[in-house]
DNA sequence: CTGTATCCTTGGCGATACTG
DNA sequence: CAGTATCGCCAAGGATACAG
């Protein structure tokens, strides 16, 4: 029997949120999503606009998805024709924030070292 | 012709080296890696016993990965049998405080309360 | 405009077995 | 101990067409 050390580490907090909400913002296009609305809201076209290459099926599965966490927010405009508007809730904008931290240490990252 | 907003927003930085990143963090058993080496070096037995329920081949891969992007770094001793440890290089802490804040408001998204 | 439905392909991940 | 090799499945994502 090998002696192994036990990790000092506190196991991650309750049921890994951290691990879900990780694979929420790594899905495609996710963290795309989040960084286009940090200022003002967008509608569905101008989000598909904005975030070139990406289809609108993935686009409505990440809207819905950050929309079930709680992450944005959809609103629904009764003009004509009806346009839908996203936006951060306020949790969002703090994810959006911590995001920012991400980017700048994800641009010391070798992958982000494009001229090797 | 519809009069399309244009967004304010910066495009993401470079060639959004924040949706690797994500991709990366995002990836099955990333985070708990990240979380499971915060405090000190762990070997690969050691962190396949702390990450309750990974394979072997996952957790190569995920190391590799990381290490790749210079987030962890591997470390032999020239023991008997060999032993290599993994520990967060400097940029990998700063990765691993970012995360911390992340927890916690991915404390507070939908997918965390359990309890609706 | 804002999606949904369908098909299809890719590859991520698990399980298992094997190696230096 | 610290991995690689191989297989097989299934979900994620792209393309396209259709709908309210």
């Amino acid at each position: 029997m090998v002696k192994r050390r036990k990790s000092n580490v506190p196991p991650p907090p309750s049921d890994c949120p951290l691990s879900k909400c990780m694979r929420l913002l790594g899905a495609a296009w996710a963290a795309h999503v989040i960084w286009y609305l940090r200022q003002d809201e967008r509608c569905f076209t101008e989000l598909q606009h904005d975030i070139a290459g990406v289809s609108a099926k993935v686009l409505t599965n990440r809207l819905r998805k950050l929309e079930r966490e709680g992450v944005v927010e959809r609103l629904t405009r009764p003009t004509s024709p009806p346009t839908v508007c996203y936006s951060l809730t306020p949790v969002g904008q703090e994810l959006s924030a911590a995001l920012t931290n991400v980017v700048h240490i994800a641009q010391r990252l070798k992958c982000a070292q494009v001229a090797g």
